[in-house]
DNA sequence: GAATAGTACTTGCATACGCAAACAACTGTG
DNA sequence: CACAGTTGTTTGCGTATGCAAGTACTATTC
């Protein structure tokens, strides 16, 4: 009965913790945003018309619809992200990104690569960079939404 | 520029929400416990005198010291933990393991470690699996409060 | 030893979030 | 077509959390 797998569960709500300490800082005084919010547009960013409804979003972030709706309004009011209904479906709210959201997700887009990479900068090479993320890949498999 | 980086620090986010959503309802519903809360304990539990103050806790849950004050007040009503004193100073107020407390994060370090196992059941080799642990760990070297 | 600076804890306030309920619209079955 | 069940969204409510300010105590500096 080894400890290994708890090791790593324990190492990885650590790791989170440390990501979200070094990524929400900047995020928030050089974009505006939260780490949430940031995803949000990049999942918007990269489906396709740029556009998902909010439940579907929900899913991606692992959050709720709720929560979705609540995220989406601030952003909606300053323009990033417009709402767009379906003539096929009128229960559907789909959540767009806007040109100046598609211009500001490519910005933070930018940080929170520099800031990944500075993550791993010291005692990191390429192929173990690789290879965590090869094998934090294989725990989600399956799920939708991929940022990259 | 490779994006690798960026790949693993998205994954590890998404493995992350796949860990609360796998241990939260099982730690609540079998334990009464948050998953935060089961944590706070299992540090306690490392700890040397089996107590730390709130500043301490706060240090190790990534959290705030207010948030573990408030944490603190609904265990301590239910006897987890207890309130003591340091004579040397005043302002300290530690939070100590009791016996109940004990006995209880011994049955929740149970759940978790059979959760975490089952996380990685089908298709993790032994290797692989502290493979990933340790490269977890290297990410958050100099950080003190191991729970393993 | 008195004043200043730093530390530990608590509390008021604002924010973020999930759940459950309400509502609207779609789907399927008879 | 009618009606029951399902799905998407919103909103009310309770909870969790961080920040900033306040209080109490300790450490430092002169």
């Amino acid at each position: 009965m080894s400890k290994a797998p708890f090791t790593a569960v324990t190492n990885l709500l650590r790791a989170h913790a440390l990501i979200q300490e070094r990524f929400a800082g900047e995020l928030g005084s050089v974009h505006g945003l939260a780490l949430s919010e940031a995803l949000l547009l990049m999942h918007l960013e990269k489906a396709p018309l740029r556009r998902l409804t909010r439940v579907d979003l929900a899913k991606r972030l692992h959050a709720s619809p709720s929560t979705v709706t609540r995220m989406a309004a601030p952003m909606e009011k300053i323009g990033l992200v417009d709402r767009q209904s379906d003539p096929r479906d009128a229960r559907l709210a789909y959540v767009t990104l806007t040109e100046a959201g598609l211009t500001l997700v490519a910005d933070v887009r930018k940080t929170l690569e520099r800031r990944s990479a500075e993550l791993f900068r010291d005692r990191w090479s390429d192929s173990e960079i690789a290879t965590l993320g090869k094998m934090l890949g294989r725990l989600t498999a399956g799920e939708l939404g991929d940022l990259v």
